[in-house]
DNA sequence: GGAAATTGCGCAATGA
DNA sequence: ATCATTGCGCAATTTC
């Protein structure tokens, strides 16, 4: 009266909840396997091969989980290399995120400078302007300081469009 | 006949998970002294009959690695809450990284664009400026402009910047 | 010292 | 069927 017939467990769900994990196999055959601290030569309590009972009659497709089985060591150590492979690529990847976070940073910096200093050049012409225009007040007009038409003392940015 | 000592810890999720773990595997530490999970005759090369332990020059604490002990459940079990939570931030972080990216990647073309723009009036005001200085040099010599730029008016607002 | 956090590793289910 | 990804647990180590 065992659990035969594994669990429906939870698939990969980053929000799932429910981790009912089903038995990880015949107990006792080669547990090993967490830590992968050592490994003892192990003993099959069941007769390989043969009649194969002490397992729940499960599934069981062909002898898919024998963990004797050269089969399923070798399948296992594949992927565990694929898993290195995998996890060694993630993490570079996310290394490489993070440093074109900075780069972007930088790069947003300097940028922000540049307008800086543009926006200096353009007060700068703006300002020669407006002493032209000065000038040009001085000849034909007295210096009256009421707001003539022209007034192009004001530092109204007239023509910067500036979206948002 | 097997009578499977299921061992349903019962842990207090926050998320409300519910984890069945039933006899995760005997982890080669303790190879006979653990309970009666299964009738195999689990055998070990190196068994500490009596004596101390051969394989791990472990220091084997005192109950440290119990299995059956409350204890060494509980561990486990804060650990494996620490652990989730400790993954989940690291993705959660990486997730942030790339948003952040992104962010970063849109901001650089507006400033880009701005910085465009800013290209552009810059331009067009030289350009008005030579056309100007060109009419002036016909009628009269620009006086002898040895001061700084724009301190005739002065209504430098060097800092004008939008800022949203 | 002890508890939480991080990390490396392996397993199993699933995706492609 | 093979490899890649992902979630999870264990254990050692680090950090606080």
């Amino acid at each position: 009266m065992s659990k035969q017939l594994q669990q429906k467990i939870s698939n990969t769900d980053q929000n799932g909840v429910s981790v009912i994990q089903n038995q990880p196999h015949n107990s006792a055959l080669n547990p090993a396997g967490a830590a992968g601290l050592q490994q003892v030569p192990q003993l099959v309590p069941v007769s390989p091969g043969g009649g194969g009972k002490a397992t729940p009659p499960s599934k069981m497709k062909k002898s898919m989980m024998d963990k004797n089985s050269d089969e399923y060591r070798q399948r296992r150590e594949r992927n565990n290399l694929a898993v290195k492979k995998s996890r060694m690529r993630s993490k570079q990847k996310a290394q490489d995120t993070q440093q074109r976070v900075n780069e972007l940073k930088e790069e947003n910096e300097r940028l922000e400078a540049k307008i800086k200093l543009l926006g200096k050049e353009l007060s700068v012409l703006k300002d020669l302007f407006l002493e032209h225009a000065h000038n040009l007040a001085d000849n034909v007009q007295p210096p009256a300081s009421g707001g003539g038409p022209g007034d192009l003392c004001n530092n109204n940015n007239s023509g910067s469009n500036s979206s948002q």
